[in-house]
RNA sequence: GGAGAGGUGUCCGAGUGGUCGAAGGAGGCGGUCUUGAAAACCGUUGUGGGGCAACUCACCGGGGGUUCGAAUCCCUCCCUCUCCGCCA
């Protein structure tokens, strides 16, 4: 969220950014709300300056006569201070709630517009595969090597679930080790969160956890939600803490499971592993000051183009504008890689997104470091290493051979075990 | 899941319902002393909100209640520890 008194003062600006991120929310709306509220403190805090005085009268012996006054001022001003507090809660939530809606700010570089058309193509590295022979969708490889299994998962779980097996299991295990070991030796603390967290963690990163669009699953009667990305918690790991300046940039790598409900994603660009409710992703997190976020922005791009070029697939970086950004970002940059089997001819799909947050997300979750004594709200970011589903969907799509057998990147081979992925006998 | 104990500041640890934002340690920071360091001594050391400021309000696990007044009493939830049960 913004800060209260950051969007009273600038409200125009504001106002256009609501404007050109396409977005519905109210700021001069949350700048009356919050000078209500500050009214009502102040009236508040005289209330309860009050009463401590009057409580403060009665410390010592005192005539009856005396005592009795002071204790009837004391049952009013008690009476007083409970009718203001509850305006005072009413107003504070719904401050609170008009200000999730309104997005961060957004870097001055991102391109306008509001839907993925008006993306901007940075560069595009390697060139689209092309193939001799008639190439196949990862979804028709996946099935007829018989390592990705979606009539099992239909009987057993539903639609959009997917068993994993023998050599597609072990890519995913390969996957994320060899993203993990490229990330520790860029000095990221590696962990495995929970796949769970609680509501107001969520809501702290920007999801929102309820409403028929929410994309998050609940848990029933625990509180909890089953975690979009590790993006949550990671990020929350640190809620309601001071970090040290000397431990910043603080980088973690975390492995999870990746929940979603996609619900009513269909059609064409859809299919397979491309839209699922669940599958496993290494997500990259940086907390790091204001001043050098931007610079972190662009080394984590940089990383996940190192992991993609590591991999051979052709892919492309994209400026993401400003309607398609999601209210936590500042600025975001997508990979997006060539899959053969995407549309017609083969199309662009997007493999990883990075985030600059700034402090959007670090002042809700109250996540600050010392600076020359005084706490400041430090910068996030967050960047995708390895979608293992998306990732699939470009090994194999690209790297399958005439006979429907799939070749393995090299830099994976150490980790797979073995080079290629062929038809069962 | 059952029984008991407990949750206080960076940490340890006191706290008869009013003088407690909170004793006392430890740690951190600043200083005196010292050639330097240690020791000793002195000072300082939580977070957030409102206000130009002086200042003020809130916070002793969370929420609610009793009271003129709650860290202190009551209810409830959560968490931690010990014992038992169950389990990978």
């Amino acid at each position: 969220m913004l800060d209260y008194r950051f969007i009273k003062e600038n409200l125009d600006l504001v106002e256009e950014n609501i404007k050109n991120r396409n977005v519905v929310a109210d700021a001069r709306k949350v700048a009356e709300l919050y000078t209500q509220r500050n009214e009502i403190i102040q009236e508040l805090d005289d209330l309860r300056q009050k009463r401590n005085d009057n409580a403060a009268k009665m410390k010592g012996k005192l005539e009856k006569e005396e005592r009795d006054t002071y204790i009837a001022f004391g049952q009013k001003l008690k009476e007083d201070i409970t009718v203001k507090e509850e305006v005072f809660n009413k107003l504070e939530k719904e401050l609170a709630e008009e200000t999730s809606k309104i997005p961060n700010i957004t870097h001055p570089s991102v391109p306008a517009g509001f839907t993925e058309e008006s993306n901007k193509e940075l560069r595009i590295v390697g060139k689209p595969t092309s193939f001799s022979f008639e190439s196949k969708d990862h979804l028709q490889l996946g099935t007829s090597l018989g390592i990705i299994d979606f009539e099992t998962a239909q009987k057993v779980t539903g639609q959009k679930w997917y068993y994993l097996k023998n050599e597609a299991a072990i890519l995913e295990l390969a996957l994320t080790r060899f993203a993990f070991d490229l990330l520790k030796e860029e000095g990221f603390d590696l962990v495995i969160t929970p796949d769970v967290a609680r509501e107001e963690i969520l809501e702290g990163i920007g999801f929102n956890p309820r409403g028929p669009e929410s994309n998050i699953y609940r848990i029933e009667g625990e509180g909890t939600c089953l975690i979009g990305t590790s993006e949550i918690t990671l990020g929350g790991a640190y809620a309601k803490s001071i970090l040290e300046a000397d431990e910043l940039p603080k980088k973690l790598a975390g492995l999870s499971h990746c929940f979603r409900k996609e619900a009513g994603a269909a059609g064409q660009f859809s299919k397979g592993l491309y839209r699922v409710h669940q599958f496993t992703k290494v997500e990259m997190f940086i907390f790091c000051t204001p001043e050098e976020s931007d610079s972190m922005h662009d080394y984590l791009l940089a990383l996940e183009e190192k992991i993609f070029t590591r991999l051979e697939i052709p892919y492309r970086v994209v400026d993401v504008c400003a309607g398609d950004l999601g209210n936590p970002a500042y600025r975001k940059f997508d990979i997006e890689a060539w899959m053969p089997g995407r549309g017609e001819s083969g199309g662009w799909g997007e493999v990883t997104s990075t985030s600059n947050c700034t402090d959007y997300q670090s002042r809700r979750l109250q996540i600050r470091y010392k600076k020359d004594g005084k706490n400041q709200l430090v910068h996030m970011l967050n960047g995708t290493a390895i979608a293992v589903s998306r990732a699939i969907i470009a090994i194999l799509e690209n790297f399958q051979q005439e006979d429907g057998s799939i070749k393995i990147p090299s830099a994976l081979v150490p980790y797979t075990g073995f080079e290629k992925i062929t038809v069962r006998k």
